[in-house]
DNA sequence: CATTCTGTGAGC
DNA sequence: GCTCACAGA
């Protein structure tokens, strides 16, 4: 919720920029068609129902008085001319990846200067801390001499307003010469945003506001003060009376029943109203955090990092299913599930050829009534279990998912039930390491390559179906060092068997394993990762079977040939590990799985068969040019 | 009968 | 670690 109260230090020399895109999903519209540039336009999510609901206004229609929310008609209503665009729909939702991508061009755009967090679809903070020190200190002689026309149409707060000389006025500011070493940066960074928003309009038509300040409350808060293509620079001597007169519903953060507390139970309406309770007190009426947060945030402080994150942490894909639209039976909520989970398994299937992460958790949310007990929408418990690729699996899995939370939400009594919203959602996300010597990118691109010649990608994912590939790096701590450890565990992943109802922990089956190998190399910076894979690679074959039914004990057995690191290979997790025989180098132990498990298992070892055979087991051997 | 998303900390 | 409420696009 509130995110932790940290102090920034007192005199806070960051450079922290917020850009948000201008009516993001309209301007994404008015580029795909262009002749509705310049006119009154909303984008509307389906229309059949009171002429859809509006989730994106353009500023010539807001003149009209139309607002998100709003229903199409009544948009029509106020504001006869204006254009209603549909959002685009797939198997029978909405779909929002043309928004999606284009708030990804723009990000990569903005991302050019400094470290930037995607805080939104449409809008990032940027740290350009580095990037204005730098400006600064390479026209320190000369002073600012040139700046851009989008720079002059800056706002500066806490400057007399004379709008015939603002031109001027914001000119001189920026330039000024004997301003401190806080304001010239901020004015640094102001010209630093200036020409990035001109690089997002000139590569992608969209106009975007923009707000330059000390911290990124600061700099939120700006950018939403002129709008639309406006940006605002916030000197730390503008910050007192700003907030005297800053609404606390405004505030980000304040806008819900926080906010609301504040204003019924201390009586106050402004931000810096909070400046007369002290610390403690504050602390002592909300908690230790919020209270902090709070005592800080009337005083404009904010030591919030920006996050270098340029990517969602999650997909997930919803539907609601209002009034008499609710979902009655199974076979119907099983029809929106399966629509719903198509449409998350392409989406981290794009992820996965985009990013190179697989996402390892998928979760089920849902809200549903009890017709007997009045009509009124319960919370459905929320499950999850892990994610297995596939849209088969992912289905079946989500349907278990829905079915156990069902179970829970009508037992003991059992009772007529209605769905009214269902969603799943792909998270905990981990990236695919890319490096030339990575054991996952070998496997990833043998993969392919056999995947090219046979079925569905869908029946056969390097991710996917039943099979996992579980892939650890030692952390570095506790060692000599230079050793860096990649271990490969290829097990099997069932799907969610049981619930239990005390823990309400998913059971999987358990889980049977084989691991493939671990392989160590240095890290040397004479023998970098991220040359051709040298090394002393130890490519060693683990095997291992978890008995059906029963819990591993840990059986921990030292590695001769690398007692250093056997540490790092204790199991987080006592209910699973791996044995290790090293006798057993061949691959026998897969015909202990199931059969299904083991032809596709043996697909994906086949190369590693033949190097036993060949009693190849360097991994290097894989690399070199001439080989495959 | 706003809808369809995303992110965070608390509490277990 | 998982689930939830809350806050925001
Ligand atoms: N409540 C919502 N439901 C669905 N989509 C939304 C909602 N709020 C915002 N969006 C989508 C559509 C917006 O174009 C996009 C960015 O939101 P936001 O920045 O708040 O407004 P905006 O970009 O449309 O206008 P502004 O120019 O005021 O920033 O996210
Ligand atoms: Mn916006
Ligand atoms: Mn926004």
């Amino acid at each position: 919720m509130i995110p932790i109260g940290r102090p920034e230090s007192h005199r806070e020399k960051r450079v922290i920029a917020h850009i948000d895109m201008d009516c993001f999903y309209v301007q994404v519209e008015q580029r795909k068609n262009p002749k509705l540039r310049g006119l009154p336009t909303a984008v509307v999510q389906y229309n059949s129902w009171k002429g859809g609901g509006l989730i994106a206004v353009g500023y010539e229609a807001r003149t009209f008085g139309v607002k998100r929310s709003m229903r199409g008609d009544e948009a029509k209503k106020v504001c006869p001319d204006i254009h209603l665009i549909q959002v685009p729909t797939a198997r029978g939702k909405a779909n929002l990846n043309l928004y999606r991508d284009a708030g990804s061009e723009v990000v990569s755009i903005l991302a050019a200067e400094g470290r930037c967090e995607r805080a939104s679809i449409d809008e990032v903070y940027l740290d350009l801390t580095d990037a204005a020190e730098r400006m600064l200190s390479e026209m320190s002689s000369v002073g600012i001499q040139e700046i851009d026309e989008q720079v002059i149409k800056s706002h500066i707060l806490g400057l007399p307003k004379n709008a015939d000389e603002m031109d001027k006025i914001v000119k001189d500011w920026i330039c000024k010469t004997d301003a401190d070493h806080q304001d010239k940066l901020l004015a640094c960074g102001a010209i630093i945003v200036a020409r990035l928003r001109m690089n997002v309009l000139k590569e992608t038509t969209f106009t975007c506001s923009a707000g330059i300040a000390h911290n990124k409350m600061l700099a939120k808060l700006a950018s939403a003060m002129h709008k639309p293509a406006q940006q605002t620079i916030v000197p730390s001597s503008s910050i007192k009376e700003l907030l005297a007169s800053f609404p606390i519903k405004k505030m980000k953060q304040l806008g819900g029943k926080l906010g609301v507390s504040l204003e019924r139970e201390l009586g106050i309406s402004f931000v810096g109203d909070l400046l007369q309770y002290s610390k403690e007190k504050l602390q002592d009426r909300y908690n230790i955090n919020t209270g902090t947060w709070l005592w800080n945030i009337a005083r404009g402080i904010n030591a919030e990092e920006v996050q270098g994150r340029l990517l969602p942490k999650s997909h997930g894909c919803g539907k609601t299913f209002a009034g008499s639209q609710a979902l009655k039976t199974a076979a119907t909520v099983e029809h929106w599930l399966n629509e719903l989970c198509e449409e998350l398994n392409e989406r981290i299937q794009a992820d996965l050829e985009k990013n190179k992460r697989v996402a390892k958790t998928l979760t089920l949310h849902a809200t549903a009534f009890k017709s007997n007990n009045g009509d009124f929408q319960k919370k459905f418990p929320s499950k999850s279990c892990p994610l297995r690729y596939g849209a088969a699996k992912i289905k079946e899995d989500a349907f278990k998912l829905f079915d156990f939370s069902l179970k829970e939400f009508i037992s003991p009594q059992g009772a007529a039930w209605g769905v009214t919203s269902l969603s799943v959602t792909a998270s905990k996300f981990l990236a695919i390491p890319s490096g030339t010597s990575s054991i996952l990118r070998f496997l990833s691109e043998n993969h392919s390559k056999q995947q090219s010649s046979s079925v569905d990608s869908d029946e056969l994912s390097i991710y996917g179906t039943d099979l996992e590939i579980v892939y650890e790096t030692s952390p570095k701590k506790k060692t000599n060092s230079s050793i860096h450890e990649e271990s490969v565990i290829c097990r099997s992943i069932s799907a969610p068997t049981k619930c239990n109802k005390k823990s309400n922990k998913i059971k999987q089956k358990n889980k049977e394993a084989c691991s493939i190998f671990k392989y160590f190399h240095s890290n040397d910076a004479s023998s970098s990762i991220l040359n051709e894979p040298s090394v002393n690679e130890v490519v060693e074959n683990y095997t291992s079977s978890c008995q059906p039914e029963n819990e591993c004990s840990v059986e921990l057995i030292e590695d001769p040939d690398c007692n250093e690191i056997t540490s790092n290979n204790q199991p987080a997790n006592k209910t699973e590990s791996w044995k290790y025989n090293a006798d057993n180098i061949d691959l026998t132990v897969i015909d202990e799985l199931p059969l299904e498990i083991q032809n596709e298992l043996k697909e994906w070892l086949r190369p590693y068969k033949q190097a036993k055979m060949a009693k190849k087991y360097s991994i290097a051997d894989y690399f070199s040019p001439s080989k495959k």
